[in-house]
DNA sequence: TTGCTGAACATGTCATAACAGGTGCTGCCC
DNA sequence: GGGCAGCACCTGTTATGACATGTTCAGCAA
């Protein structure tokens, strides 16, 4: 049953196998969830070391494809993902995913007062003489699966005011009904890789793409309330937009 | 000179050696585009072996701190990101780029008729006993470096009508300047990795982050006109959006 | 001075081998 | 029948070694 992989003598053979691997996904031979055949087999399959088909592997969990897991096997990772709208008007998160059927919650990590970066107290418009914020550190959850972790820095006297209300819930959501009007949003979207940190967090793999999404949100007056930022783990989340002219 | 490294005992050797190594990094030790030692210098200063050196290498590379080139060594990555505006109004990309001092251009892949899949054909309102449509894909270039790869579906009669002029040009200026107005684009915002295909194109590694832009451009009455996908490149590329209430 | 060649050195690929540690099942013992 | 021990099998980590291939530069020849 020895198949050899095609000798494609330009490109290496780890690349070969997981690109004929990626095509056997691709065209259905694995569904998502199953089970690839164990190194043992595919060593076997393609004649070639283990260090080889280990490698091909890699190749595929860098690319999302699949997942390991020590002690049971290969499985074609199964796709599926929230979408979060970045449109106007405002929508908050959890509306967002209880509109597309999914539960939101948080769990938080951290809530503690500290001095500002430069960075942050010129993003928040403070003056220098009163360097204390708050900063919020916390995991989002869709369906009780982590998917972001966010990092907020709340100005000292909003951090005080509602520092209980903000560890159960969205940070948007508590201001809103504290009466801080939430007018303007101005968002970054970028791409990271998860830190050995973030992948323990958000339970990826290291170097997994997150997305981040850097926010600084303006009440009345373009008065800058709160800024941070959202770590999200992009297999889990993608943000929709909607452009007019 | 060995240094042992730290004897975190929990976490795997290579992973300890590469947060070392990013330390140093964040720390200053290596700047951006400075060279890293060779690997045999690091199998020395670590006193571990070689796999395990490029292990170490290999998650900083995933994470894209270092690049590496063959024959020459591993390099700390300079970061300079460009920044897409997804904010309404639409702004056209190349003015977008040249509002922050950088060129843009494209290279034309292809531009080739072809019958369209069941989701364009839904997505553009295609009727079904006309099924043709003209299919470009081309690399976008800033200040002459690829940064995306794009991908558009055009309707059969625009795109015989203005050919010649998309092969040199992009897209929505080429309707602009033809009297088709773009009155609203529809995108989603997501993530994926470089495919080897893609990595070709990019001049990236395997499996590298790319940002996917899915987009669906309105014309006057809610017509579809255009589709497509914009893959770039994350480490060259982000997103900015403004909402309001 | 120009141009080529080869040595030294860099990373890339691949094989073999050993052991660690997680998972799940079988079968024995109580 | 319930629970536990042990085994088979899986991926994870690490070492050693060999050869391939790209880069650079010194040194030689034209």
């Amino acid at each position: 049953m020895a198949r050899k992989v095609s000798a494609d003598l330009e490109i290496p053979l780890h690349l070969a196998i997981s690109e004929q691997l990626r095509e056997q996904i691709f065209l259905g031979d694995y569904a998502p969830g199953d089970q690839l055949p164990s190194e043992h087999q595919l060593m076997a399959t393609f004649q070639v070391s283990r260090i080889t088909v280990r490698r091909a592997i890699a190749n595929l969990i860098s690319q999302g494809l699949l997942t390991s897991h020590q002690g049971k096997g290969v499985f074609v990772k199964p796709q599926r993902k929230v979408i979060r709208s970045l449109s106007n008007p405002l929508v908050f998160f959890d509306e967002n995913m209880a509109s597309q059927g999914v539960t939101s919650g948080i769990r938080s990590l951290s809530f503690e007062e500290l001095v500002p970066s430069a960075e942050v107290c010129t993003t928040l418009d403070l003056s220098l003489d009163t360097p204390r914020i708050y900063c919020q550190k916390k995991i989002i959850l869709t369906d009780d699966i982590p998917v972001a972790v966010d990092i907020t820095y709340i100005p000292f006297e909003l951090g005080a005011a509602f520092a209980d209300q903000l560890q159960s819930s969205l940070i948007y959501p508590t201001l809103d009904q504290n009466g801080v009007s939430i007018e303007r949003v101005e968002t970054i979207l970028e791409c990271t890789h998860a830190t050995h940190e973030m992948s323990q967090y958000l339970e990826t793999s290291l170097g997994a793409p997150l997305l981040v999404n850097r926010y600084v949100a303006y009440t009345t007056g373009a008065r800058p309330v709160i800024c941070g930022e959202t770590l999200s783990r992009a297999d889990r989340l993608s943000y929709s937009i909607v452009l007019t002219k």
